[in-house]
DNA sequence: TTGAAAGCGTTACCAC
DNA sequence: GTGGTAACGCTTTCAA
């Protein structure tokens, strides 16, 4: 291993002076600098990034919290961030959620010495305990898909995208429109599926459509859960002929429910989804676009400028948030059961 | 920063004894032991990893180089290599490929001090020079879809996969069966794409059928040069009947192209693909099955055992492959122009 | 402008 | 068993 004592040595010069080649101080003369650069190129030095952390406190790493990694939309933000962070010269470190002790243990860790120089955490809200942590220990922390006064965050209208999704459906015609969305008691705390919700709840109510708490339906993340939750309201007396998803990956759960129990979409049920993930486009599916990969592109910035003491302040970026109708959806047809009754 | 030192304050001990109960040694009194424990806990310390690894000279950091991360194959390699990472207590850094240039910093810098404990390369086979300089620094690598003799390695066997799909197509009565893959000539190395290819013309060959050179066609991998290639070989005067993608993503692709150009699937051209990314089972692709998620566990756990010193030969892993048959391939049509001509 | 030396937080060796 | 100390590779202060 070469040390900057063995480049000091090969120029013929103290390791402080090799230092300051390395460090671009100005108080070193031209014919020096060439030469410590010259024993630089010879030996292939490069600093041991340790070393270099431990003395400066910093270790040019960033870390990002992400719960369930390989999920689409985690995979796309994720898209956004990398580019960035390289770009600053960061090294990425990964941390998977899987679990509520492990979310708890991240974040607890967070606040300790030498680990990362600034954290990205997606989708999950940290306690008043955990931000006060962070800001006793000046940690550097952006949010996204989360919210906290205290903190900067990447965020979108969850209510207005619930709100949105919703009056599409009942524009089109529906009134029997159910919701399936993330268990809200789930200990990791997601905010965005009941928020989704609320924004469901609001259109339904100023539409003068009754909210019916069994057409709301939630369970853990993911797409088996969609497809039971789904699976389990087709098979109601008065079944939804539209079903608002929380997630385009529920929705997908919900259009394999649909085709298990031979219920045709779009035409006996319109299926609408969240976050127009890369698949939703082959099947169609009528969706609220969000920019997932701004959103991780943005939070890393938010994160740069705050290490590079830019922005002291903290920042709210509120992303856009479109409605993509695709094949999903369509007014609703006469219903079986309502001339027999 | 509460630091080894206040722990010894506090425990009114040496500090050396603290490091010793830190590390697990057997020479510390069951009094002192506790004693300190106490103190570790009432201060809630943590030692310092940028400490311990400049000491150490290990940095309980595994890197994962891998080319386009967000690929769908990729991330499902991800998720089996991220589980392994953790129980064993390693930090996850990741390097994300989008460039040659990048694939040759990330190669070069691998054998540099103080980096990463460990290296798992995905899709990217190292040069000789890059293998001698391992050797020499004695970094622990593993490969996974890519081979070489003096490295451990997670693969499989792209020509009998090539040949499988082929067989299929064959089978199903095709003979202008065209190939789709990754270019060869770029500048990452890919070789699964091309040994894909090998197995394509074996089975070709063997079957009576003439290998022509305008049949195959490479570009840079992704949906959108899947696309590109397929319309091309569909405006032939003479098109393919069936074409054999070297990736799902690219059959994907493939797939828009026909629609794109009014040939249906399968009645007009079959599509296979290779790997059953997550997409393929909505879009009924045919493919061949690789144990995506295996691999990366596979990767990770034999780069652990090199790590613990229980292993230290090279070892080599070969997968299981699998031909799902879908919907998208079927015995081709009369030709339209056969009559005619 | 440069060299020497202290110190970052830890481990491991050497005395006791 | 335990405490002191050197050393890991680097940055930075202090003299010169």
């Amino acid at each position: 291993m070469v040390t900057i004592t063995d480049v000091a040595k090969r120029a013929g010069v103290g390791l402080g002076t090799v230092s300051r080649v390395l460090n671009g101080s100005p108080r070193v003369s031209e014919e020096t600098r060439s030469l410590v650069e010259g024993a630089i190129r010879d030996l292939d030095y490069h600093p041991s990034p340790l070393a270099q952390g431990l003395k400066r406190g910093r270790t040019h790493v960033i870390e990002v919290l992400v719960p369930f990694m390989t999920h689409p939309s985690a995979v796309e933000r994720l898209r956004g961030i990398v580019p960035v962070l390289n770009s600053g010269g960061y090294t990425l470190v990964l941390r998977d959620v899987e679990t509520p002790s492990q979310r708890d243990d991240h974040m607890r860790a967070m606040t300790r010495p030498h680990r990362a120089d600034g954290y990205i955490i997606i989708s999950l809200t940290p306690t008043p305990e955990e931000v006060a942590a962070f800001r006793d220990t000046d940690t550097k922390v952006v949010l996204v898909d989360a919210h906290h006064d205290d903190l900067s965050s990447v965020i979108l209208d969850d209510v207005k995208g619930g709100s949105i999704a919703t009056r599409h459906l009942v524009e089109l015609g529906h009134r029997d429109i159910a919701f399936i969305g993330d268990d809200m008691n789930d200990q990791f705390g997601f905010a965005s599926s009941s928020d989704r919700c609320k924004g469901y709840e609001d259109v339904l109510a100023s539409s003068g459509i009754e909210v019916r708490p069994h057409f709301i339906r939630t369970a853990p993340h993911g797409r088996a859960s969609g497809r039971e939750l789904a699976t389990q309201l087709l098979k109601l007396d008065r079944p939804p002929t539209a079903i608002f998803a929380s997630s385009d990956t529920q929705a997908l759960g919900v259009i394999e429910a649909a085709e298990a129990e031979g219920v045709r979409v779009p035409s006996e049920l319109s299926v609408a989804g969240f976050d127009d993930i890369d698949v939703a486009q082959y099947v169609g599916l009528t969706t609220i676009q969000q920019p997932l990969e701004a959103s991780g592109r943005l939070a890393a910035e938010l994160l740069m400028n705050s290490l590079s003491g830019e922005s002291t302040s903290v920042a709210h970026e509120y992303l856009q948030l479109d409605l993509i109708v695709r094949t999903t959806t369509a007014p609703p047809k006469a219903r079986r059961g309502d001339g027999d009754a």
